[in-house]
DNA sequence: TAATAGAAAATTTTT
DNA sequence: TTTTCTATTA
């Protein structure tokens, strides 16, 4: 959160509750009038666990801000009585802003009001001693984490390059989200990294975090967690503290969340938790649906309120979107409705382009239309799958002068300059902190190479000192060379100088200095790449934002849980995002573009977690369609371009599922050889029992009759209309010989979809290198190409 | 030790 | 296609 004051600071000086309750009195407690039946009674429904069910665009917000707002007009809880918990920054800060609009005038003292994370933080900081830190450890970041694990992978003797970082990041990651600490972790499961040394390893990492006073991003939920297991009366505590509990996106919590709050819960059970089972969409980082379909087993008595009318979209949205979640199973079941209807509206659109640019451009197209007719552009959403699909889309808006921003693309803080001068800033605030540390001892250059560096390893893991402690002590001897020596120690009084400092000037001007005199502005002035200018303002922008802390150690606890990406680009821009960061956002008009097999429901997910994967990826195709208010189109393209060489696609399965009454198919001339209706047809839609089996429909039938080995190029022959199934041919045998090798010729003449005709000049396996006549020299896979 | 060239790998989603 | 890592050379 961002909020860096020290935790006693509510109780003396919020306002008293009677303050709060005069206020909001005094509009008379008129908040509960807007609200419909359901909403009030989830509002109003204080006492005892309540799961309230809130379908796509049926206030879920509003119920809960008002919630909070009638817990304190009502006297029943203070600010700092009530535990409400968000996933995301923007969520809880939403939050806070929506009951302060409530109540009239900001809300102090919530400091209990945050994402898991940041109340995790704060929970540690207040009993660190008791998982052996300090209060005022680190929190490691993504990057952090697996250079450390890089480290201690090396330590052990395990080749890097076999069992990569990457991946035990990623199961340690997953037994922390399960709630497993190193002990935990059963002997079979240790054994999934490096022949069984998985477990060792994540104790080995859990030790280094406690020696460098450090925590990473699932310590902030599993050692409270752990803590309130151990500690009964730290739990009593937090029992005695916490009156009511509130948490938003249910459906999100992993196990070890799951596991904090049913044991705050424990208390009084008063705990509201608001989610939508089919919005659950981060399982690949842990999410547990089940926690919300078994809320009524875990909390005996449990009122469930559903809210299904819907004030966003218009009915034929609602039609598709619902229709198309009927696929699942599992799930608690709900329909939206929506009182709302106008025959003018339109249905879903779903339309069909030749390959990844043309979509774009037709996409364009769409929008300068809308936007010739008044439309807005800050109400259009371009929602896609994988985050290299934007690409095309920035390309033909530049080409358009269509203003477009990107929402959720490269983090502020995750840059490279902004991460170099962070580590400075920690290094300087914290001497023990290795990573930061390590990180810049180097940069700019200054000649302590990797040589270097590994003495001072070597000495600090002999002597279990910090990497500082360490340099300090080998500068007292000669075992570094001359020009590594001068450096690190003009690089070591530096530091001791910034430390000095740190409580003498304000923090900003600190930050500035230590910029200035350790040589990083000067190492990007002096740079000449295209770049450069760019990371030299974000670093005064860094700099400029430090300014609404009050400390350096404030700032760096914001930085390391507030991850989010600023402001955003102003004026009237159409939106481009993933439609995982569309979730909770409402557009007029939503384009879904590359609605393909693989892409969307992705192959990986498919292929890792089967049918569980699959369902969410639907529930990913119900949170687009449900982002839309008046206008949803659908697109998929027959052929995409991926690393570099062209692949085609068959449509995706979820277009059979969409609903025939609510969608129309748009044919555009543009359309190269008419794969519009002709090959997709309203016959393909889903008409018949959505339980009966998702994969009857038509269309994937013959995909998946035509996996086999179908003789190739057939359709030619049959003209224009039929040239939709040659390409879906063409992807089901490209995937078959993925990694054999090519039965072509080098110099052989071929004939391409796309390209037309040429002469192969380079084969790679499967993947050819193709100089075309008319389109140039080209990597395509071989599959798509015929002997003429 | 640093710079460069060349090869290999990788591409989902994020607190 | 782009980025990232590695090995080589100055």
């Amino acid at each position: 959160m961002s909020d860096p004051a020290p935790d006693n600071r509510p109780t003396d000086t919020s306002p008293k509750p009677g303050g709060i309750a005069a206020r909001a009195m005094a509009r008379g407690a008129g908040y509960l009038d807007t609200l419909n039946p359901e909403q009030r009674l989830a509002v109003e429904e204080t006492e005892g666990p309540v799961l309230v069910l809130a379908g796509a665009g049926t206030g879920k917000t509003r119920v809960l801000t008002t919630r909070i707002a009638h817990l304190l007009a009502s006297g029943r809880a203070r600010p700092w009585q009530i535990l409400a918990v968000t996933f995301t920054n923007k969520a809880a800060r939403e939050m806070k802003n929506r009951v302060g609009d409530l109540i009239g005038g900001v809300v102090e003292g919530m400091q209990w009001l945050g994402t898991f994370h940041s109340i995790g933080a704060r929970m540690l900081r207040r009993h660190a001693e008791l998982a052996g830190l300090n209060p005022d450890f680190t929190i490691l970041d993504t990057d952090d984490q697996i250079r450390l694990l890089k480290q201690i992978i090396q330590a052990a003797n395990i080749d890097e390059k076999r069992w990569p970082a990457r991946q035990l990041a990623g199961l340690i990651d997953h037994w922390k989200n399960r709630g497993l600490g190193p002990d935990d972790i059963a002997e079979a499961d240790g054994r999934a990294f490096a022949d069984g040394r998985g477990r060792a390893l994540y104790t080995a990492y859990q030790e280094r975090l406690k020696v460098l006073n450090a925590v990473d991003f699932g310590d902030l939920v599993l050692t409270p967690l752990t803590i309130l297991r151990t500690h009964k009366d730290v739990l009593a505590d937090y029992h005695q503290r916490f009156r009511y509990m509130l948490v938003d996106e249910y459906q999100d919590t992993n196990v070890a969340q799951y596991l904090w709050l049913r044991l705050l819960a424990q208390g009084n059970r008063n705990v509201c938790c608001v989610g939508d089972d089919d919005q659950s969409i981060y399982g690949w980082r842990g999410a547990e649906v089940d926690n919300i379909l078994r809320f009524e087993k875990d909390f005996p008595g449990a009122r469930v309120i559903r809210l299904e009318r819907n004030y966003r979209s218009t009915a034929h949205i609602l039609g598709a979107a619902s229709h198309l979640i009927t696929h699942n199973e599992g799930r608690l079941g709900k329909t939206l409705f929506t009182e709302i209807s106008d025959p003018d509206d339109d249905r879903v659109t779903v339309a069909s382009s030749w390959d990844s640019e043309e979509e774009a451009r037709a996409v364009g197209e769409d929008i300068e239309e809308l936007q010739r007719g008044g439309h807005s552009l800050n109400e259009i959403a371009i929602l896609v799958r994988a985050s290299f699909q934007m690409r095309a889309f920035e390309d033909r808006f530049v080409t358009l002068g269509l203003n477009y921003r990107v929402i959720g693309g490269p983090r502020f803080y995750e840059r490279q300059e902004i991460r170099d001068a962070l580590a400075y800033f920690r290094t300087t605030v914290q001497p023990a902190d290795d990573l930061a540390f390590e990180r810049i001892v180097n940069t700019p250059r200054r000649g302590i190479g990797d040589a270097s560096v590994k003495l001072l390893h070597d000495r600090a893991r002999a002597e279990s000192i910090p990497l500082m402690q360490a340099a300090a002590d080998l500068l007292q001897t000669d075992e570094i060379n001359k020009r590594a020596r001068i450096s690190l120690t003009n690089l070591m009084t530096s530091f001791a100088r910034w430390r000095q400092q740190v409580d003498a000037l304000p923090h900003t001007e600190l930050a500035e200095i230590i910029l200035e005199e350790s040589g990083y502005v000067e190492m990007w002035q002096a740079d000449r790449s295209a770049d450069a200018p760019g990371r030299l303002e974000n670093l005064k922008e860094l700099i400029r934002s430090m300014d609404e802390f009050d400390s350096m150690t404030g700032f760096l606890e914001h930085v390391s849980l507030v991850m989010d990406a600023d402001g955003g680009g102003d004026g009237d821009a159409v939106n481009i995002m993933t439609l995982h960061s569309a979730k909770g956002l409402e557009f007029d008009t939503v384009f879904l573009p590359g609605w393909e097999e693989g892409l969307f429901p992705s192959q990986r997910t498919l292929d890792e977690n089967g049918r569980a994967g699959l369902e969410e990826e639907r529930r990913l195709a119900y949170v687009g369609l449900t982002r839309a208010r008046r206008r949803a189109i659908v697109r998929f393209a027959a052929n995409r371009r991926m690393h570099g060489l062209w692949q085609s696609s068959v449509p995706s399965r979820f277009l059979d599922e969409l609903p025939e009454s609510h969608v129309t198919v748009r044919e555009e001339e543009s359309n190269y050889g008419g794969y519009g209706s002709a090959a997709y047809g309203a016959s393909r839609f889903d008409t018949s029992d959505p339980f009966a089996s998702p994969y009857a429909t038509p269309g994937w039938q013959r995909a998946k009759r035509n996996r086999g080995s179908e003789p190739r190029g057939r359709s030619r022959h049959e003209g224009p209309l039929s040239s939709g199934p040659k390409l879906i041919e063409g992807d089901l045998v490209a995937k078959s010989v993925i990694g054999g090798s090519s039965d072509f010729t080098a110099g052989e003449r071929v004939f391409h979809q796309k390209f037309g005709y040429g002469a192969i000049a380079l084969i790679d396996g499967n993947k050819l290198t193709i100089d075309f006549e008319k389109a140039g020299r080209k990597r395509v896979l071989d599959s798509f190409v015929e002997r003429p």
